[in-house]
DNA sequence: AATGGTATAGTGGTCTTACCAATTTCACAA
DNA sequence: TTGTGAAATTGGTAAGACCACTATACCATT
């Protein structure tokens, strides 16, 4: 029988969650003032604590501007912000979901690292997959940071740093929970130095400023870890199933594939 | 005489600084746990509130992890994030570098949204269409914030949610001071009025699921605003020269354009 | 009439104290 | 050795108070 796990209740967050929905409606409209710290901890029949720590959460998000002595207002572009949030938090974007949009962005970007690299940023990303072979050898397994970091170097000798936002959001998405249950079964010594490889080759293709190599290389790096992953795959989505079948209701992972 | 514009102290930020360079920095490994709640406090020489405070900031960027009844933790995946948290912050991505990313990111959208929309997306996207049109006629001035919604429309219809989640990304970035003074110096009706047809061209090509002509239209799009911008850049930079002699030290304006 | 000062009420920022609920720890008993 | 339960620790919330800042209206001066 699958337990529900069931998450601490947070006052904050409820509160911050029926806001931010005000705000989506358009109930609340930009540039509008909320009501006062005290009237909604009275509003909402709980104390102020709680009233601030939803209001500094969704100062953070960027949904609202608090102004000293003045009041608490609602910021131009939070409608849109609260969606954003939401594209990123509702369902959990999948492994082949997200590697087809690596492949199509990175891939980009790696053409115009190859356009614009200097020479240093060249030798930044060297530095790199330098690093990642000499962490193989002695503990392979970690969460690899030098791999990702060679994916923002690339991104950095774009010259655009919105496309080094670009990729760097990507990544983060992988903080994901079957994110982190790929990275434990998807990881093995000959698979890394397949990437160690494709990293290198990208590295050639970007040093001799062949924008449409390092375009297909990457594209081929990337449509390889997707092979491999789904080969992988049925290994993975059993131990998945586990734990999937653990979460319901809210929680429950909206997982498309 | 250019004055120093004064921002208020709020200790929660200075405490939530302090914390998010120690993890950037690594003091502050993965998964260890940070003192409690009082400790800090009284180390701080501050009370509890603005500590939780500067506890619920992080949390919600996903730097901390808070376990009730046990403590807060740093996440693995902290200090890449803080990373990513400050490319978006430091330094404001000026409109021209912006411009160059979209040209490339949403022109690759556009391609695969010709590829795999369906019905029901393309006439999400005429309605956006429409919206614009009828926006302009009465109040064109406002924020448009159907024109964003005509390009995170045609995300979706790739049917890749990071696509449109970079879409989202990438038009957050337009919430600079900047970038806002931009939309009060450019827009014209006659500027409004071609951006329209170049939408419903876009449409009109990912309607027939033409993706190189919608990739190609878009890159054209973007770069028309692009050369208006440029063309109407001499007036903005003049506006936004008098701002940036106000701001002076730590809010100093870093703008690459 | 315009300017500058001032009083006052409202608002966010912080502090203090207290208590609750969940977790963790650890000594003690089976 | 293994449970078990009480105590300590930790985060969550409540209540009340005071401070600093803002905004507004009013008053005095020019």
């Amino acid at each position: 029988m699958p337990l529900t796990l069931l998450e601490p209740r947070r006052i904050y967050r409820e509160i911050a969650e029926q806001i931010a929905a005000m705000i989506a409606s358009g109930e609340l409209a930009p540039n509008s003032r909320l009501p006062s710290e005290r009237d909604l901890a009275q509003r909402l029949g709980v104390s102020r604590p709680p009233v601030r720590e939803a209001l500094i959460a969704l100062e953070v998000e960027g949904l609202v501007d608090v102004r000293i002595g003045s009041g608490v207002y609602v910021r131009q572009e939070a409608a849109s912000r609260a969606t954003t949030r939401r594209t990123r938090k509702v369902a959990e974007i999948g492994p082949f979901e997200l590697l087809a949009a690596r492949r199509m962005v990175e891939s980009m970007i790696a053409a115009e690292a190859a356009k614009n690299a200097t020479r240093e940023q060249i030798k930044a990303i060297a530095e790199t997959v330098e690093a990642i072979r000499n962490e193989d050898e002695q503990h392979y397994d970690l969460r690899h940071p030098a791999d990702r970091l060679f994916h923002v170097r690339v991104a950095e000798a774009s010259g655009n740093r919105a496309l080094v936002l670009m990729t760097n959001v990507l990544w983060d998405l992988r903080d994901g929970s079957l994110h982190r249950r790929i990275e434990e079964h998807f990881s093995t010594h000959a698979l890394r130095d397949r990437s160690n490889q494709d990293h290198e080759d990208i590295l050639g293709a970007i040093r001799k400023h062949d924008s449409s190599a390092a375009a297909n290389l990457m594209r081929k790096h990337l449509t390889r870890v997707e092979r491999e992953l789904s080969r992988a795959w049925p290994t993975i989505a059993e131990s998945a199933a586990v734990a999937k079948s653990a979460a319901t209701g809210k929680r429950r992972a909206r997982i498309k594939i």
